[in-house]
Formats: structure tokens, C-alpha cells, sequence
DNA sequence: GTCTATACTTTGATAGAC
DNA sequence: GTCTATCAAAGTATAGAC
């Protein structure tokens, strides 16, 4: 069994994630890490914020190494740019479907709520999405788009998933996903072309 | 000055948007509105979820027409498919940013949030989207794409859009507007040509 | 219908025994 | 470090005077 600290860690990431930072109450996620009360005060001293703060950081990029994992796993190279994006988004389908509609992406919803209410967080989540960006740049500049079409088509990928996981979520339904892999797909073959 | 239910529900409506459903509370709202908080009772008398459902049934088919407007406004007729896209993606960039990054999609914030964890608002949630879809997908085969092709795009456009606003509001730049405007202006293309 | 006061619950947070 | 008890404040909801 992990550490006290780890467990609420992992506990918050869950709650956080699908219901957002001010539905999730800190004793909700003592009884559901388990932790006693009082630990969460003794290892994030700054309270649900700092607590949210570290989640975010260390969630945010652990999110965008599974996303990523589909430029550069063993199966990447068989596949061209269209072929990639398709098997990402199918493969968020079905992880979404499985759990249920549930876990989508696991900073979105907490980005959406603080983004005008609390800029400690808001700056927590813009410095995960800026590293998601910079790091699906260069893997598209590594498979021959320019700079430009690199930072278009990043902010598209992250955008559409991102969105999709709205529709998605909200409609119980794969659809969106899917459909949004298949655009996206259309796109980078177009630039490719 | 309009009446207090209207006003209950204007203030509701900037709050949820702003700040999500579970970090408003009916105090603020009736302190913004402004209402006797009593009234919010009178009027909601099955209180913040019947008030952020008729939130929801009512904005989301005002947001749905304000986008809408861009394919059969006036100036409408004069642009080709790409240009209708673009245009609605700056605009959207342009209200983001006067807004200091408040105003974006009116339930999409509340959708994450109560998609795992209340029905009745999900359902509400997912009524609106699936009108924004059934409109848009007839508006998109009325300048000649299929029926496949329709959909593809319209759920393709909500995901963006969506998506776009999450990224530009947590880095507070509308460059991922514009890009998305960009890169959908770009699917529509290659589907038209 | 309007408005005030209040009941009851839960929240984030703290203190202190062990 | 763990765990319990408790606080002040804020949350939703209700009652009842006007």
C-alpha cells in the first residue's frame, strides 16, 4: 500500500477530475484515499489549494505522456500522422466508455472553474497546457510539418479532445470522439498532401 | 428593469459560466441579481438544481443561435464555408478577450461537472447539445456537404469551439481560437473542394 | 409576491492528545 | 505522524411576518 501523502494524491486526481474542485470536499477525499483528516493538513500545510495545485502538476503531465505515447510507442512508427491521430482518439473512447463516462481529461473541468477565480490554479493548469503544446509541437516538426502547421495542428489536437470530452461526457455517447478523430485525421492528411 | 425571476436567471447565467454550478452559491446569486433571497425559493421552488436546469434550457439555445448567425445572418450569403468558420472563430475570440476571458460557452463548465454526478442536469446539458447538433448538421447540408459529412463537421465545430475556449481561457490568449478557426476552416475546405 | 430571520448541514481549517 | 474534536463561516433550505 502507498504512502498516506500518495493516496490522497491519487484520490483528489479522481474526485477532481470528474467533479471539478469545489463539488470535491477535502473530507471526501480523506475518507475515500483513506487518510485521517488531519493529514491533509499536515502534508499540504496550504490547504485544498495547494493540494489541487500539486495535483494538477503532477496529473497534467502524467496525462500528456499517455497521450503522446501514440507518436512514439513501438506501434508509432507503422502508422502515418492520420493513422496516429485515429488510434488516439479511439483509444479515448474507449477508456472513457469503460469507465463509464467518467474519466475524461483529468485537468479540463478544474481549468474551466478557476480560470477566472483563482489564479494560482489557473496558472497551475496554463503551464501544463503550455507543456503539452510545446512537447506535440515538436513531434509533429519531427514528421515533416512546418513550424506554423506544428502549432496549428497541436492547438487543434488538444482542442478537439478536450471538447469532445465535453460532448462526449455530457451525451454518455463515443460519438463525438469518434467523429473528432476522424476530422482531425482529415486534417493532418490534408496537410500532408 | 426586468422582472425578479429574469434577473435570478441573468445572474445565474453569468455565475455558472463564470465560475461552474457547485462554486455558486444561491446567496451570490441572489446578491447579484439583485433578488430578496427569499424569492429565489418563490420562484425555484425545487431550488438550485431546478433553477440551474432552466439555466441551462435557456442559454444554451441562446448561445446556439448567437453561432448559428453566422450561417444565415446577413452577411452570411456573401461567405463560402471556411469563411463562415472563421469569421464565428474570431468573433468568439473577440468576445473572449472583452470579456477578460469570462464569457465563453455558458454550460460547458457545468456540463463537466455534473456529467458523473447529477442526472438531471447532465440530461439538461445534453438536450442543448444535441439541438446545437441537430441545427448545425442541416445548416451544414444546406451548403452541400452529406449527411455523413454534416455531421462529421457540425460535431467537429462544437468540439473545437469547446475545446479552443478551455485553452484560451486557462492561457488567457485567444491564439487557440484562432487556431482552431484556422484548422476547421481547413477541413472544410479539403470536404468542399 | 416581498423580504427577514433562522434552522440545519457541510465546508475548509485548527488545536491538541496520543 | 496519526487521529479526534471542534471552530467559524458558508452552504441550501424553510418559516412566517408583512
Amino acid at each position: 500500500m502507498k504512502d498516506t501523502r500518495s493516496r490522497v494524491i491519487d484520490a483528489s486526481s479522481t474526485l477532481f477530475r470528474r467533479q471539478g474542485y469545489a463539488a470535491t470536499g477535502l473530507k471526501q477525499i480523506a475518507a475515500d484515499a483513506p487518510a485521517p483528516f488531519g493529514s491533509i493538513y499536515h502534508f499540504f500545510p496550504g490547504g485544498k489549494q495547494q493540494l489541487a495545485e500539486e495535483v494538477i502538476r503532477s496529473a497534467g503531465p502524467w496525462y500528456g505522456a499517455l497521450v503522446y505515447d501514440f507518436f512514439t510507442g513501438s506501434s508509432a512508427e507503422a502508422r502515418d500522422l492520420p493513422g496516429v491521430l485515429t488510434a488516439l482518439f479511439d483509444s479515448a473512447a474507449a477508456d472513457l466508455e469503460r469507465s463509464d463516462y467518467a474519466d475524461a481529461c483529468p485537468i479540463a473541468t478544474v481549468a474551466l472553474e478557476v480560470a477566472g477565480t483563482n489564479e494560482v490554479l489557473r496558472r497551475a493548469t496554463a503551464d501544463v497546457f503550455t507543456e503539452w503544446i510545446d512537447a506535440g509541437s515538436r513531434l509533429l516538426s519531427s514528421r515533416g510539418l512546418d513550424a506554423y502547421q506544428s502549432r496549428t495542428l497541436v492547438l487543434m489536437l488538444i482542442s478537439t479532445l478536450e471538447g469532445a470530452f465535453v460532448l462526449s461526457r455530457s451525451l454518455r455517447s463515443i460519438e463525438p470522439l469518434h467523429a473528432a478523430g476522424a476530422g482531425l485525421a482529415g486534417l493532418a492528411a490534408s496537410m500532408t498532401a
